[in-house]
DNA sequence: CTGAAAGCGCTAACAC
DNA sequence: GTGTTAGCGCTTTCAG
């Protein structure tokens, strides 16, 4: 047990007050009176309580991110970034992981571990939009990813259709004509792939090419192997990956079959993550704005607890295509 | 706001205590008194405030993971079984990174956000052992990997030397003779990228082949792209790197430069990552025990917060080898 | 089995 | 500029 602000104001001579308003930064303090306190503080190594501090002040300090898994690389880097930047929010982040369980992500949703966060970042799987919306705690919550909330909640996501379209599109535009899509997921009520669907169908439409749609259950490189196994007696000449995890198994069983890849088979994928860029052929991806991200959700989380009243807001943030060679020989 | 202890007990006509006793499941109420005090507690939506409880108990349930960088996928997979393991001991993760950065390190050993956690664990790369030892703060604190503390802390870990020697035999016994190693970082006081390089050495001493060691500066994959670049004007015929993602910088190098792996070059990693199953070539690494080394921590960490006065323990955990197609054709 | 009350360490309103 | 003190919500000792 460590000392605590009376004994450094007995032992300073002063009030707890003083050692408050020396610990505090606050002004009004006698120069000669700071820097005795400051000295006794340093003697006794003394730590402002934080769980005393909660209590009275009502703040923690504490931001919770729930995701489905830290271990999924898009989420581990987002986590990186968030992490990093808390800090000039003063803040330290708390994670959570539902592994995208809708009954633990409704409980998480209402008092993570019974107030003791300042607020959520949330990157919901299994909630439908009435879930969130009909929550009862009351710690602001930003989501990440398109939820379809009615407009009724804080969110922070890129444009996923303009993005599945813009990357569809390059496809087409290097010569690719039977382009399947694996990573639909039905079962889920989140809008992300649902989004992601439509631009890929739209590009198509545009063009007058057959979509060829592989559903998975989960979003893991595994997932993306066993799409792509499917997808090995047809004769699709590009695949669309609704996640670089799932272009990365496809890859990875393209490869291994011996498909040449870019020349028989074009492979793209979707977060960006450090793999793809490593990945043999380095893979072809959108590549959102993850620090963009990440500053936008904790800006969002303390302007809202700044001012809980303001209309909720939908952040749009930046992605761009990151063309490699699993898309493209050559050039 | 929500409701507090004492509204219950109002609205429930008993006193606090009893609700108290309710809440924290205490055997000595009467049937009919809890009924009457839990169907308050769900009409208001009582949640037991967690400041109030560390305030009063001590104890925040809050456990610090502190490491180098959250987004490389070893430390990723291994904050998501830490993640879900916790739970088992009533306790939350908070995630703090430090970049490697000692400074950082040495802030965060002594009293990470003021006394807010239960305990430290803690991968640290810029500390020295006396760092360690010295530190004030008193939560109890688990290291993860081999820290040479003098034995005065707990430590979870592989044998790094049996496990590099391993790995070094394997690539001997298939053949390899002018075998590289990646990876050494002697600018760091942390010690298992030695204890690697010296299981390394021993094995090839004992098959009388020479050493060749690349050293890094961080452990990411542009980094074993670099030391494979440098390396592609000689004539090695495996390299060694002691992570697997400076093996996949290496592998993207040496596949896109022509190299067949693992026919010409066999390239063996460290830490079976999930990227690695997947790689093209599937990479060949040593797999330490995740799940175990998560378990290790946390058990090691209740430990020591029930019995502070217990002699420190230093835990082994299983590793085994993992032999894929980046090392071994055919069989 | 239940009630009353002390006190964990801090902040801030109120004195002086 | 500095001191005194109430009270944040809870657990727990002591009475009853």
């Amino acid at each position: 047990m460590s000392a605590n602000l009376r004994q450094v104001a007995e032992r300073a001579g002063v009030s707890v007050r003083t050692v408050s308003n020396v610990v505090s930064g606050f002004a009004l303090v006698a120069p000669e009176t700071r820097e005795r306190v400051q000295r006794v503080i340093d003697e006794l190594g003394y730590k402002p309580n934080a769980a005393a501090r909660h209590l009275r002040g009502g703040r923690s300090g504490l931001v919770a991110l729930v995701l489905p898994e830290i271990a999924s690389p898009y989420f581990g880097e987002l986590a990186g970034l968030l992490a990093d930047r808390a800090g000039a929010h003063a803040w330290t982040l708390l994670v959570q992981q539902t592994g995208g369980d809708a009954a633990r992500e409704r409980e998480l949703l209402d008092g993570v571990r019974s107030q003791t966060v300042d607020g959520l970042i949330m990157s919901p799987w299994g909630l439908s939009p009435s879930d969130l919306t009909r929550r009862t705690d009351s710690a602001p919550l930003v989501l990440l990813g398109e939820q379809d909330a009615d407009g009724l909640l804080d969110h922070v996501a890129i444009d996923n259709v303009v993005a599945a379209a813009d990357l569809t599109r390059h496809l087409i535009q290097t010569g690719r004509r039977r382009i399947a899509a694996i990573g639909l997921q039905s079962h889920l009520v989140n809008g992300t792939a649902a989004r992601r669907a439509e631009g890929y169908r739209q590009a198509l439409a545009d063009a007058n090419l057959p979509a060829r749609e592989i559903p998975v259950r989960r979003l893991h490189r595994a997932d993306g192997a066993a799409a792509m196994t499917e997808l090995l007696t047809s004769d699709v000449d590009a695949v669309f990956c609704f996640s670089d995890q799932l272009a990365l198994g496809a890859l990875h069983v393209a490869v291994a079959s011996g498909r040449r890849v870019p020349a028989d088979l074009a492979v793209a994928g979707f977060d960006d993550i450090e793999d793809g860029r490593f990945a043999n052929p380095a893979l072809t991806t959108v590549a959102p704005d993850k620090p963009a991200i990440a500053d936008a959700a904790l800006t969002c989380l303390a302007d809202r607890l700044a001012n809980p009243g303001a209309p909720p807001r939908r952040l749009v943030v930046p992605h761009r295509l990151e063309i490699r060679a699993s898309t493209t020989t050559g050039s």
